[in-house]
DNA sequence: AAACTATATGAAAAATCATTCATATATTTG
DNA sequence: CAAATATATGAATGATTTTTCATATAGTTT
């Protein structure tokens, strides 16, 4: 009797883990959180450096979480600085890289 | 300082992200969770039934789902009986979910 | 064994997505 | 205003994925 959620909270479930689920995406989002809970946020150009992928591509999928309300940006002279939006992605994040530690134990 | 994980790791939680985010294996998963903690297991024709997508479509995401050690099967006669093989799936799901509805709040 | 049922599978078609390249925009500095 | 810098964007490409269709397989019943 397991009920399945209705199509528009599912294809909103779908959505978000869509935008979670891509390499660069993860390393972006990786980049912004922070060790201690603090507040932090970082420019294009030092997440372009931490994730290691080409300026472009970074632009691009910054717009898709953002698109997606999962970080929010604000600018400051040439530089825009980008930061988390919401705590849920951090959780998200979390479950599934316990996950993927636990399993490797066995 | 925030530390990006390893490629691995990276790849590794991109697959399981990849695998969690389609709505027809939304869909299944959801059909697989109980209510109150209990085992459950249903048939493929159940399942079929329940999510409401083709027998096809459903045979092949039940193998997607197979592969990636998130569900099992047992057979038993012309039957096969699926049940999740993973806590953290659903954990995953229901951040998500969670997430979802809090958004809606605002 | 033939007919039937439940499930799986391969190939093809349709859709979506990540990535690159070239270029545009916006801001600052000389 | 010209040059330089940081970021964004549109179009094209290539890759991957979802879905369907037709058919195969395996177990059951008569």
């Amino acid at each position: 009797m397991s009920r399945i959620p209705n199509e528009e909270l599912i294809d909103k479930m779908e959505a978000m883990l869509n935008v979670a689920s891509d390499s660069t995406r993860l390393k972006i989002l990786y980049s912004l959180f922070s060790k201690d809970n603090q507040y932090i946020e970082k420019s294009v150009s030092e997440i372009v450096e931490e994730v290691g992928a080409s300026q472009s591509l970074v632009s691009h999928q910054l717009k898709v979480l953002k698109d997606a309300k999962l970080i929010d940006c604000r600018k400051e002279g040439l530089r825009v600085y980008y930061y988390l939006a919401d705590e849920h992605v951090y959780q998200l994040v979390m479950v599934v890289e316990e996950h993927i530690l636990e399993m490797e134990k066995e």
